[in-house]
RNA sequence: GGCCCCUUCGUCUAAUCGGUUAGGACACCAGCCUUUCAAGCUGGCAGCAGGGGUUCGAAUCCCCUAGGGGUCACCA
């Protein structure tokens, strides 16, 4: 039995892209099972493909699991850097004839895996250099022929992996081949690589997505011969998207970097993954840390999970309702910002002003950036104003002289307060025997250019007396310009 | 196609040694609230893939079928 304090997991991207919901909800059940057992959450690169490795996306890798709050405890390790230790194990496994060269070039490999398919049967590698004669390879070798290292595996048997979730899953080794563990560049391919860190970097448990379970054998037969223990093999069930095929670019945002800059927010966006192929059993919405408190990989179920951002989205806005006032208000500035309404940095009477719209219209959005967008005519006069509503609200018979009257009204109005604003409005309609509403519906039209807000007398003292009496008058003239 | 995994409302899930009117959440619909839109509250719609077994009793155990997914690289 593991002792707790040898818990040790590892989240191990490969830097060919963003960090897409996926690979974070990996993240996140390692860091969780780390966390909830009192283990080390390992951070390790997995750059060994030098074609599709970028050191931009290592950045974009950590700043996304930063901004998520998934912190590691060790690493970040890069496989690019521990060549040498890939070299010697590979070494190992050579002198003691566990793997050989291989001279086959791709052509042949290709030629064989068309020939494969043209008879309708699976390609495996026919284990051509195996037996290759000692002056064969000496010629090959003198020619500078390129050399990839392969795996000698049994041909006979099976292989049982043992998975925390699925039970013992069996493969029989004759579906195997001499997989390669070298490239001819030199570099390790993955399963031999992350065989030889997980057992160096004491992983405890392979906490990975079900993709790689048909893999693990290979992964398993080199540990083997490698004479390493194996680590608990734990795989948690796909993200699908919504066609139920597999996540990609083209179901829209899939990145946590999209999500963020779409002013969603990093609670939200745990919460949400988190629930997808785990369960915490009562409450749904939880914070991190009651993800710790509750997280058991037996509350992991078996099933792919469709991912669905119409849940995600209500989260978001039930996280943007719940967070404090000054936070929100900190995190949507740049959206604000972005949409032209406001400078950086912003202090004072600014920042309180910024908070009181926030305050008034979080309520109506989902994200950080509907916020600013729905707030925009706190910061401007309407360009235009709704087309519906004009039809409703400013076509009709003496609705530029309702508004004139209003304005009026309001201009004498001391002090200028939601509740002073408020009685006056009712008092004028009743002066005029009209309902209320056929007041507020044209003057919301008017200060905001949209039928639907925050509370009609919210906006006038957020806007203030000068401008809402402007923003009246000038709809007045807007109507009677148009001559309805 | 070979191999492997999976199958509860449209979606995420609960029901963890067989006994429940199969529970919750999102979405959707309706009502309440209301100056609008939201939010909130209340209610509604909706599911054990199909077929065989085992059993007094099956969503739960076994088998078959169907469907979905993954994987078969000198990618990870």
């Amino acid at each position: 039995m593991d002792l707790l304090s040898d818990i040790r997991v590892r989240f191990a991207p490969s830097p060919t892209g963003e960090l897409h919901v996926g690979s974070a909800r990996t993240a996140l059940f390692n860091f969780l099972f780390a966390r909830a057992c009192g283990g080390k959450f390992i951070l390790r690169v997995d750059d060994t493909d030098q074609e599709r490795s970028r050191p931009e996306y290592v950045d974009a890798l950590f700043n996304s699991l930063h901004w998520l709050g998934l912190e590691w405890d060790e690493g970040p390790y890069y496989q690019s850097q521990r060549l040498p230790e890939y070299g010697r194990e590979a070494a190992r496994l050579l002198a003691e004839k566990k793997a050989y060269h291989c001279y086959c070039t791709p052509d042949e490999l290709a030629a064989g895996r068309a020939e494969a398919r043209k008879a309708g049967k699976p390609y495996l590698y026919p284990g051509r250099c195996r037996t290759l004669p000692p002056e064969e390879e000496r010629a090959f070798q003198a020619e500078g022929r390129p050399q990839v290292v392969r795996l000698l595996t049994p041909d006979q048997g099976e292989t049982v992996v043992v998975d925390e979730i699925r039970g013992e899953v069996r493969f029989d080794n004759s579906t195997l081949d001499d997989f390669i563990i070298v490239k001819s560049n030199g570099l390790p391919t993955y399963n031999f690589a992350s065989v030889v860190d997980d057992e160096q970097m004491r992983i405890s448990h392979v906490i990975r997505a079900e993709e790689h379970l048909s893999n693990t054998p290979r992964q398993q037969l080199c540990a083997l011969l490698l004479g390493y223990r194996l680590p608990r093999y734990v795989h948690v069930p796909m993200i699908l998207a919504p066609d139920r095929s597999k996540l990609s670019k083209r179901h829209g945002a899939t990145a946590v970097e999209e999500f963020r800059v779409q002013g969603y927010l990093p609670e939200a966006i745990l919460n949400y993954i988190a629930l997808l192929g785990w369960s915490p059993g009562e409450e749904e919405i939880i914070d991190l840390a009651e993800m710790i408190r509750t997280f058991s990989l037996d509350r992991i179920n078996k099933t792919a999970a469709v991912y669905d951002v119409a849940k995600l989205t209500w989260m978001n806005g039930h996280y943007l309702r719940e967070a404090s006032l000054e936070r929100i208000a900190g995190l949507a500035a740049p959206f604000f910002e972005a949409a032209g309404l406001l400078r950086a940095p912003l202090a004072g009477a600014d920042l309180s002003y910024l908070e009181r719209v926030v305050e008034a219209v979080r309520d109506r959005v989902k994200t950080l950036a509907e916020l600013a967008e729905a707030s925009a005519y706190f910061y401007r006069a309407p360009e235009s104003y709704d087309e519906k509503g004009e039809q409703k609200h400013f076509q009709k018979e003496g609705a530029a002289g309702l508004l004139r009257l209003a304005a009026e009204r309001l201009r004498g109005l001391n002090p200028f307060s939601l509740e002073s604003a408020e009685s006056a409005y009712r008092a004028l309609s009743e002066e005029l025997g009209i309902p209320a509403a056929r007041l507020i519906h044209p003057t919301r039209l008017a200060l905001s250019g949209r039928t639907m807000g925050p509370g009609l007398f919210e906006i006038m003292v957020l806007l203030g007396r000068e401008k809402t009496v402007r923003r009246l008058e000038e709809a007045a003239r807007y109507i009677e310009g148009k001559g309805w």
